[in-house]
RNA sequence: GCCGCCUUAGCUCAGUGGUAGAGCGCAUCCUUGGUAAGGCUGAGGUCGACAGUUCAAUCCUGUCAGGCGGCACCA
C-alpha cells in the first residue's frame, strides 16, 4: 500500500519505452496489413522554452497517436522545428550570439521538456528547418516552381522600416509603425519575389468542400480570405478630357444590373490614367499623395472619409452613347483589386453614395424593394443593397437582380463591349525578406544573363557564418565574398540574391519531408504516396489562413510537378484553444504579479511575501507581460508530467481555451491518485477464478461503457467528456471495493481495472504502465490492444423511464427493454403517481419514446 | 460595417428535442496507520431575454441584449 509517486515512475517508463525502442515508426513494408495513420501536430518554434501552450498541443497529438496504435494502425508522429525567423537575429543583435548557436541551442533547451512530457515520437525523423540538408532541399523546390513560372520577380508595394531596413509583414506593423523599431512605416516599391498562389485561387476554394473534417470556421475563413467574386468587366469609351493613349477605362462591378443608376466612374490614385494626368497637373499630384499618406493609419480607415478629385475627364455610357459620365480618382478605390477603376451607383452602395452626397452628384434608385412604389422611392442617407426588381432601366425594367445581372452582362457580351469575369481578393505571394536568418533564395543575378537559377550542382546555397550583426539590416548585402560570384550561365560578374524566404515557405511542406527526412530529393515519393494526407493535423486557430493555405497551395504546386500525389496535405485538421489564467496585480502601483507569489487567505488575495493586497483581474491566455505564466517544468517537478497533461485536456473541450488554475491541477492529482489506489487495493496475485459473479453485473456494464465512452469521445476529439467518464468509474469502482470481495468479484474488477488501465493510457501513460504492472498483466499497456467493449453488456434489461404529463415530469416507471409501446403505455398509466396527477382530467394522447420517456396527454 | 462563435450551479465549464451534470469552491460529518491526506452526505440552477415550431424546447427557428474572434473602403 502506497501512494504513486510519479517521480520514480516517469523516469522509468520513459525509459522502459526508449529500450524497447517503442515509437518507432514502421516502414510500409515491416506494417503489413497495418493500415497507417499520420498525428502531426504543428511544430514550434524554438524560442527556448515550452509552455503551456506547447503541452496542450503535443499531449492532444499524441493521444490521438497513442489511441490510433493501440487500435492497431501504423502511426507517424514526428516532430521538428520551424528555425528560421526574426527573434534569432534579434537576440544576435541584442546580445551579439549568433543566430544559429542561439537557434540550436534553444532546440536542444526544448527537446529536454517535450521529450519528458512522454511523447510518442519518433524522435529519429527530428529535423529543423535551419539545417543545411532540409533548407538546401527548399531551394530544389523553388527552382522547380520558378521553371514552371509559378514563381516570379516583379515590383511590388511592400512595408518599409527605415530603421531596421527591412521589409515587415502587414502584422508586424502596428498602428502604422513597425512593432520592433516603432519607426513610421513606409511604402516602398521594391522588386521581390513571388509565388503565383492565385493561379490555384479557383481549386484552393473548390478544395475546400472535400475537406470535411476540417472545422467549418477556418474553411470560412479561407473562402473569404480567398474572396471569389462574380461579376462583369467592362469599358467605358472614353469622350474626352485624357490623353489619347486613354481610348477606354475598365471597370469591374458585381452589380452590373445597377448599370443605368451609374453616375460617376472612380479610379484608384494609383490608376494608370490619375498618374499620367498628374504628371502635369500639380494639384492631382497633391491629392494622390495626400491618398498615400492615409492608407495605413486607423484613424483615417475609422473615420473613412470619401474624398475625390474630379478630373475633368468624361466617357460615354455602354447603354447610350450619348450618356456622359465624370471620371474622378478617389481615395476608397484600391489599385490591386479587379481593374482599379469603379463605375458608381450611389442609391444601390453605401460607399458611392456617401462619395456621390459629398460631390453632388445624381441619386438615381434602378432596383425596387417589393412592396415600394416606383413614384415616389427614394434613396437617403442609406443606400439599398438588398434585392427587389429593377425599373428606370430600360430593357432590364421588370427583372429581379439576379435575372438583371444575367441579362446585362449578355448585352456587354454582345455587343464585345466587355465579359463576365471572376475576381479573387487573394494575392500573390510575396516571399522576399531582407533578412539573413531564412534560406537563401537560390539565383544570381548576372547583368547580362538576368536571373539566373543556381545549378543543381552548386546547391544548397549555405548560409555565411562570418556575418556581423553591429549595423541594421541584411548582412548579406555587406557580406565581402559571399555576395559577389560569377554567373552560372557566361561566368561574368554577378551577385548572389541576398533575399532570404518568407519563413512560411519552410513550414508549408515540412509535414512531406517527415515522409523521409534524410531523402536525397525534397520528397521521397513512396515514402510520401504511403504517408500522406496527414489524417490528424493539429495547432493553434491563428494559423487558420496564412500557414494552411500556404500549405496547401505548395502541395497542389508540387502535386502539379508529379512531386506529390496528393493535393490536400491535412485530411483531418483539429484547431486547438488557448491556455489561460487569471491575471493578478498589486492594489498599490498596479504592477502585474505572478501566480506564485500570491496566496489566498480568508477570501481575499494577497503577496505571499508582503501581505499586500492583490486585485484578481481577468482570465487571459498566459504571456510574459501579464506575469500570468505557469511553466510547464515546474508543474512536472510537483505533480509529474500525467498530471499536467490530464489537466490540459480535462476541464474544457479541445477547441475552446482552458483556463489553467492551482486547484485544478490538484483535481488531476487527485484522479491519479484515486486511480492508483483502486490498483493498489486489488490483491497482487491474480485472481483464482475467471468466473464473474452475477452481482457484478453493474460493475461489468460499467468498465465495458466505460471502454465505449473513451473511444467515442477519442474519435469525436472530446477528450474532456473522456476525462469525465473516467472520474464516473472511480465511483462505480468505490462501490466495489476489493476488501472483502468474493473471488468472482475480484475477477471482475481485474476485468474492470484491465479495461481502465488502457484507456487512460493516451492520457496518462506512465500511470498507465504503473497499472498494467501491478495487474500482472503481460507486456507493457502501450503495446496491449485497445479494449473491445461487450456489446451485451452496453444495453439494460430494464429501462427507467420519466413520465411526463402534460409537458411535467410526474412518475418514473421501470419497463422491460422487449416491452412495446402498448405495454409501456399501460405500465405508466397504472402507476400509482401518474394516477393522481390525471384525476379530474381526461387522457387525449400517449407518446412513447423507447427507452427514454412517456409524455401524457390530458385536459 | 460584414461573417462566425459564445451566454447552463459561487467559479471554470460539460451535456441533451424527453429525469439538468462534472471539477473546483462551500457546508455537515467520518477517518487521522492511504497523511505534500482520504472519504460520506448535502445545499446551490426561471439553462442570457422575448417570440415561434412541437405532445414536449436549455437544445430547433427568428428577433434582441451582452461577451469573444476573423475580415474590413474588395466595387
Amino acid at each position: 500500500m502506497g501512494r504513486y509517486n510519479p517521480k520514480e515512475a516517469e523516469p522509468h517508463w520513459r525509459e522502459r519505452w526508449a529500450a524497447e525502442d517503442s515509437f518507432r515508426t514502421l516502414s510500409a513494408n515491416e506494417a503489413g496489413a497495418r493500415p497507417k495513420y499520420y498525428v502531426l501536430e504543428m511544430f514550434p518554434y524554438p524560442s527556448g522554452r515550452i509552455h503551456m501552450g506547447h503541452v496542450r498541443n503535443y499531449t492532444m497529438g499524441d493521444v490521438v497517436a497513442r489511441f490510433k496504435r493501440a487500435q492497431g494502425f501504423n502511426v507517424l508522429h514526428p516532430m521538428g522545428w520551424d528555425a528560421f525567423g526574426m527573434p534569432a537575429e534579434n537576440a544576435a543583435m541584442e546580445r551579439g550570439v549568433h543566430p544559429k548557436g542561439w537557434t540550436y541551442d534553444n532546440i536542444a533547451a526544448m527537446r529536454e521538456p517535450l521529450k519528458t512530457l512522454g511523447l510518442s515520437i519518433d524522435w529519429s525523423r527530428e529535423f529543423a528547418t535551419c539545417d543545411p540538408e532540409y533548407y538546401g532541399q527548399e531551394q530544389k523546390l523553388f527552382l522547380e516552381l520558378y521553371r514552371r513560372g509559378l514563381a516570379y520577380r516583379r515590383e511590388g508595394v511592400v512595408n518599409w522600416d527605415p530603421v531596421d531596413m527591412t521589409v515587415l509583414a502587414n502584422e508586424q506593423v502596428i498602428d502604422g509603425r513597425g512593432w520592433r523599431s516603432g519607426a513610421v512605416v513606409e511604402k516602398r516599391k521594391l522588386t521581390q519575389w513571388f509565388l503565383r498562389i492565385t493561379h490555384y485561387a479557383d481549386d484552393l476554394i473548390e478544395g475546400l468542400k472535400t475537406l470535411d473534417r476540417w472545422p467549418d470556421k477556418v474553411r470560412l475563413m479561407q473562402e473569404n480570405w480567398i474572396g471569389r467574386s462574380q461579376g462583369l468587366r467592362l469599358s467605358f469609351k472614353v469622350t474626352g478630357g485624357a490623353p489619347a493613349e486613354f481610348e477606354a477605362i475598365d471597370v469591374y462591378t458585381t452589380r452590373p444590373d445597377t448599370l443605368y443608376g451609374a453616375s460617376f466612374i472612380g479610379v484608384a490614385p494609383d490608376h494608370p490614367l490619375a498618374q499620367t494626368l498628374a504628371a502635369d497637373r500639380p494639384e492631382l499630384a497633391e491629392f494622390i499623395v495626400k491618398c498615400r499618406q492615409g492608407g495605413a493609419s486607423e484613424a483615417d480607415i475609422e473615420a473613412g472619409e470619401k474624398l475625390g478629385f474630379d478630373t475633368g475627364v468624361t466617357v460615354a455610357h455602354p447603354f447610350d452613347p450619348s450618356w456622359r459620365l465624370p471620371v474622378y480618382v478617389a481615395n476608397f478605390i484600391l489599385m490591386d483589386y479587379g481593374t482599379g477603376a469603379i463605375f458608381g451607383c450611389p442609391a444601390h452602395d453605401q460607399r458611392d453614395l456617401d462619395f456621390a452626397r459629398k460631390y453632388g452628384l445624381k441619386v438615381m434608385p434602378v432596383v425596387l424593394p417589393s412592396g415600394a412604389d416606383p413614384v415616389s422611392f427614394s434613396v437617403g442617407d442609406e443606400a439599398y443593397t438588398g434585392p427587389g426588381r429593377l425599373f428606370n432601366s430600360q430593357f432590364l425594367d421588370g427583372l429581379t437582380v439576379e435575372e438583371g445581372k444575367r441579362a446585362a452582362i449578355a448585352k456587354v457580351e454582345a455587343a464585345g463591349q466587355g465579359q463576365g469575369a471572376t475576381v479573387y481578393r487573394l494575392r500573390d505571394w510575396g516571399v522576399s525578406r531582407q533578412r539573413y536568418w531564412g534560406c537563401p533564395i537560390p539565383i544570381i543575378h548576372c547583368t547580362a544573363c538576368g536571373p539566373t537559377p543556381v545549378p543543381e550542382k552548386d546547391l544548397p546555397v549555405l548560409l555565411p557564418d562570418d556575418v556581423a550583426f553591429d549595423k541594421p539590416g541584411n548582412p548579406l548585402l555587406r557580406h565581402p565574398t559571399w555576395r559577389f560570384t560569377t554567373c552560372p550561365t557566361c561566368a561574368g560578374p554577378a551577385e548572389r540574391e541576398t533575399d532570404t524566404f518568407d519563413t512560411f515557405v519552410d513550414s508549408s511542406w515540412y509535414f512531406a519531408r517527415f515522409a523521409n527526412p534524410r531523402a536525397e530529393q525534397p520528397v521521397d515519393r513512396t515514402a510520401a504516396d504511403y504517408w500522406l494526407p496527414v489524417d490528424q493535423y493539429i495547432g493553434g486557430v491563428e494559423h487558420a489562413v496564412l500557414h494552411l493555405l500556404y500549405a496547401r497551395f505548395l502541395t497542389r504546386a508540387l502535386a502539379d510537378d508529379g512531386l506529390l500525389d496528393v493535393k490536400e496535405p491535412f485530411a483531418g485538421l483539429f484547431t486547438q484553444g488557448m491556455v489561460t489564467h487569471e491575471t493578478y496585480r498589486a492594489t498599490c502601483d498596479g504592477r502585474w504579479v505572478a501566480p506564485d507569489e500570491i496566496e489566498q487567505k480568508d477570501g481575499t488575495t494577497v503577496l505571499i511575501e508582503t501581505g499586500e493586497a492583490v486585485e484578481v483581474c481577468g482570465v487571459e491566455k498566459m504571456s510574459k507581460s501579464k506575469k500570468n505564466v505557469v511553466a510547464p517544468e515546474d508543474i512536472f517537478d510537483q505533480y509529474g508530467v500525467d498530471a499536467a497533461r490530464l489537466f490540459v485536456l480535462s476541464d474544457s473541450p479541445p477547441e475552446r481555451d482552458v483556463q489553467w488554475s492551482a486547484s485544478g491541477v490538484e483535481g488531476a492529482w487527485r484522479l491519479i491518485q484515486r486511480i492508483w489506489a483502486e490498483f493498489d487495493a486489488q490483491p497482487v496475485e491474480p485472481p483464482a477464478t475467471v468466473e464473474m459473479s452475477e452481482d457484478c453485473v453493474a460493475l461489468r456494464r460499467a468498465s465495458h461503457r466505460l471502454a465505449q465512452q473513451v473511444t467515442d469521445g477519442l474519435d469525436n476529439f472530446r477528450f474532456n467528456l473522456a476525462v469525465a467518464r473516467m472520474h464516473e468509474m472511480m465511483s462505480v469502482l468505490r462501490a466495489h471495493p476489493a476488501t472483502g470481495a468474493s473471488p468472482g468479484q475480484l475477477a471482475a474488477r481485474h476485468e474492470a481495472l484491465s479495461i481502465l488501465a488502457r484507456v487512460i493510457s493516451p492520457f496518462m501513460p506512465h500511470l498507465a504502465e504503473s497499472c498494467w504492472e501491478r495487474l500482472g498483466c503481460e507486456g507493457l499497456v502501450v503495446d496491449a490492444p485497445w479494449p473491445k467493449p461487450d456489446p451485451a453488456l452496453l444495453t439494460q434489461d430494464v429501462a427507467v423511464l420519466a413520465v411526463q404529463i402534460n409537458g411535467k415530469r410526474r412518475a418514473e416507471i421501470r419497463a422491460p427493454n422487449e416491452a412495446d409501446d402498448a405495454a409501456i403505455e399501460a405500465i405508466a398509466l397504472g402507476d400509482d403517481d401518474v394516477q393522481r396527477h390525471l384525476q379530474g382530467l381526461t387522457v387525449r394522447k400517449v407518446i412513447v419514446v423507447k427507452g427514454r420517456i412517456v409524455n401524457i396527454v390530458a385536459g
